[in-house]
DNA sequence: ACCTGAACACCGTTCAAGT
DNA sequence: ACCTGAACACCGTTCAAGT
């Protein structure tokens, strides 16, 4: 993991790994049967706990809380999200997916209801933090900088605006927006509103 | 692209591309400045005509077909969703990204808003497609049968349902349900739901 | 039990040289 | 302008041989 956060997934190799253990390259062979295996189980370390007893809340509150814990964990290692989406955690998969689907069938929703927007969850957190931990590294000057100068042309003056709030809002808040909307759409599904029908 | 659909996205070598091609691999490096940029150009391709007007309707409408639009060109090539969240069709992006914040912003968003809720809903289509795409390959059973029954142990029963709902769901339904979930919670961004406040 | 050294079969990329 | 042939600097993986 140490590793990893210095170096990045991309530069993750079996002999540059090897060598900073102070070990060749195909010993790690005999911990690991390849490659795939050793990020499967690292992707199971940066999960670690994902799957732990929520507070007692509102269910909207406990989804709420367990995106924001989604992400956390994907940040607090470099290219964590990448990794983890590259990867087939599977413990940690089933006790994510295990606990969203627990929630949602609390809440009200048939079981493969509840399943399909687990998964949309998933996708949303792993999307929207893969970019933010995408985004970073280049030098200084973002990389949608060079894609809004160099397209600035035949743009909508909305879709501009929309690009630069990327780069100036709190990415923690903007995740919460995004997140909250699906909450609200989820909601919408089990006690279907009046007012747009 | 033929290479692609016949080999897929992992076969797809600047070696074997070139002997299929007829010619040596770094003869496609007159053509291209490297790999990256040939994917690029290939997902570009994919993505050909995704930002093309929109029947007029509602725009909860123009979404939903804006969605389907987008995972119906990933889904025409082989390992289509990878391929393109692997890489930076900036084209395609641009255009497709001006056409939803248009549309969220004619009905009534924010620009920052509408560029918010653009990116998690291509999060959702690329995420979903993506495991459509991967879920198929490996020989009949699926991987989800051997995820179920390596850990069929401790999982609720709820979740083991939610899974057996996954692979027997047709996928296009599934996708719709996630996507008019996420829909109805931008709706509620609009005119919020007297109900739940 | 664990590691070394060296090999095997690949990669992306470059570049003189040809046509 | 485009391609060949061959090289360079890497990969993941394997495996006899050592300790």
């Amino acid at each position: 993991m140490k590793f990893l956060d210095a170096e990045g997934l991309d530069g993750l190799t079996m002999r540059k790994l090897g060598a900073a253990l102070n070990v060749q390259g195909g010993a790690l062979y005999r911990h690991f049967p390849n490659k795939a295996a050793l990020l499967d189980a690292m992707a199971e370390k940066i999960l670690e706990g994902i799957g732990d007893p929520l507070p007692d809340a509102p269910w909207h509150d406990q989804v709420s809380i367990l995106g924001a814990r989604f992400r956390t964990a994907l940040l607090a290692h470099r290219d964590g999200a990448r990794l983890v989406a590259s990867t087939h955690a599977t413990g940690a998969t089933i006790a994510l997916g295990d606990l969203a689907v627990t929630i949602f069938c609390g809440a009200g929703l048939a079981p493969a209801e509840a399943g399909a927007l687990a998964f949309a969850l998933g996708y949303y957190v792993l999307g929207h933090t893969i970019e933010e931990q995408t985004q970073v590294h280049p030098s200084s000057g973002d990389e949608w900088q060079s894609r809004k100068a160099h397209l600035a042309t035949d743009v909508s003056p909305q879709y501009a605006e929309a690009i630069d709030s990327l780069t100036s809002t709190d990415p923690t808040q903007r995740f919460a927006y995004g997140l909250d909307t699906f909450i609200q759409g989820i909601a919408g599904r089990i006690q279907p509103a009046p007012a747009t029908r």
